[in-house]
RNA sequence: GGGCCGUUAGCUCAGCUGGUAGAGCAGGGGACUUUUAAUCCCAAGGUCGCAGGUUCGAGUCCUGCACGGCCCA
């Protein structure tokens, strides 16, 4: 449609070419006048009119909304239209129901997610957003395959769920006459993979958390992991850097982008800070006395179990909003990661980094710990905390056979696709996001 | 979980201090050979989210519920 419309843009006005052209879309717009019907026919390249002399095509008897296939010559109107003179009109598929307002398009928030296909089939900015997305995971993937990683499926379907900490959907496998777990992470199985040899693995794919949602979380979610043998977390910290500034390129054209609000430029390099500074700007570092010191800024602590909870209130409360342009947080606490490397020994902090744009936090990041007593160590110290991750002896195993100093990070893909089509919620990323029953 | 807001024709929206519901688009019928939100004429289209309550009278006021949105947790 988008070569046609090219040929006929060429043309003088009023002037017809030779060629015959065979379109095929669907009828968003009629203007009948009597013997002469202009339609307006519409595919994913975009938009052509139809020009329908009844004297050539017969009687013009479609709907908005039917989808035909017209055959004819790209011409161009008095008006200048690019259009494609009809020959011929052959009805492909009747529409019974009415389309909602062209004009418009479809507004209710509900009837957007529920009949996806009504919003994308009116509302342009809809159809261009997620085909963004398309562009920027396809981004994602050649930049990595370029670069020596290979993709891989892990289970989703699991007999212990680990790699985050989070409330998991439970199923059950009839089969194993044993309760499964839907993915919150695919960390460990990744991990396992590099022990296994394959140096550089990535997987994209959907994590299942059973948890409230936001504009920032959906229960099903698009997450990429990747691990990288002989990296730490300096290495990760340029790559995710260049992934995100490549792929912006790539699929926007521009590294500057607008996010709830604010301009941002996600060109290297970021913003970095430690953990800690971030806290200690707010006097919220402190091991002794924290849920007092929240407490005297308004923040109920009711639902934060001990020191790890607290902390993490705290950071996401007062330091995460304020990350606006892209920054990394490095140097956490080890109470939070028990899977990454510790910096030096008995400092209690681990080479970890998370990432934020917008006051939001796009992903996470670590040297990963490879010392399966260690390993094990942490897990032994995270069945003492409030919602600590549970152990999982066959990933101990595994590393006991050696795993290389590996960098390892998650991305929301989601999230990513939020700052990149500058989308508010989560929800206006996910084609079919999870609504309530209607009964 | 809490607060605020919303739900009227297939869609987009009006409907004031309570007085028996309107428009545009779409759909039906008709006119029209250069329009592009085409125009014009005709007819049709409603459990005003659901259930109660107040009232002579409720789309409008009150309560509960359902679904949704925004903000907070």
């Amino acid at each position: 449609m988008a070569a046609a419309r090219a040929v006929a843009e060429r043309l003088d006005v009023g002037q017809e070419a030779q060629e015959r052209r065979r379109l095929a879309g669907r009828v968003m717009a009629r203007r009948g006048h009597g013997k002469l019907v202009f339609l307006d026919l519409v595919d994913r390249s975009g938009r052509i009119q139809l020009l329908c002399e009844t004297t050539r095509t017969g009687p013009i008897d479609v709907d908005l909304g039917d989808i035909v296939g017209a055959t004819g010559r790209p011409a161009k109107t008095r008006r200048g239209e690019p259009s494609l003179a009809v020959d011929e009109l052959e009805l492909l598929a009747k529409i019974r129901r009415s389309l909602p307002d062209t004009f418009h398009g479809l507004r209710d928030t509900e009837l957007r997610y529920r009949q996806r296909y009504l919003d994308l089939l009116t509302n342009e900015e809809t159809r261009a957003g997620f085909l963004v997305r398309t562009r920027m995971v396809s981004a994602i993937r050649r930049y990595l395959d370029a670069r020596g990683f290979v993709e891989v499926e892990t289970p989703v379907l699991q007999p212990r769920y680990g790699g985050a900490f989070s409330e998991p959907f439970v199923t059950h496998s009839n089969e194993l006459d044993q309760d499964v777990y839907l993915r919150i992470a695919t960390e460990l199985y990744l991990k396992r993979l590099i022990v296994g040899g394959l140096e550089r693995v990535y997987e994209i794919g959907k994590d299942f958390r059973n948890e409230s949602v936001s504009f920032k979380h959906h229960p099903e979610f698009t997450m990429i992991e990747w691990y990288e043998a002989y990296a730490d977390y300096e290495d990760t910290m340029a790559r995710i850097e260049e992934l995100v500034a490549t792929v912006a390129q790539e699929v926007l054209g521009r590294t500057r982008v607008t996010f709830r609000g604010h301009e941002v430029d996600l060109a290297p390099p970021w913003r970095r800070v430690t953990f800690v500074e971030t806290l200690e700007a707010h006097g919220l570092w402190r091991r002794e006395g924290l849920r007092e010191a929240l407490a005297e800024r308004g923040v109920d602590t009711s639902q934060d179990a001990d020191w790890p909870q607290l902390v993490d209130h705290a950071f996401s409360r007062f330091v995460e909003p304020s990350l606006v342009e892209p920054t990394i947080v490095y140097d956490y606490p080890v109470e939070l990661s028990p899977f990454a490397r510790m910096k030096e020994e008995g400092s209690g902090i681990v080479e970890r980094f998370e990432y934020f744009v917008g006051g939001m936090e796009l992903g996470n990041a670590f040297s990963e710990l490879n010392d399966s007593d260690e390993q094990a160590a942490r897990f032994a110290m995270q069945a003492d905390q409030a919602g600590g991750e549970p152990g999982d002896p066959d990933y101990v195993e595994a590393l006991a056979y050696g795993m290389p100093p590996t960098g390892g990070l998650g991305l929301g893909i989601d999230r990513l696709a939020m700052v990149l089509t500058g989308k508010d919620t989560i929800r206006e990323v996910v084609l079919f996001p999870s609504v309530r029953s209607t009964s």
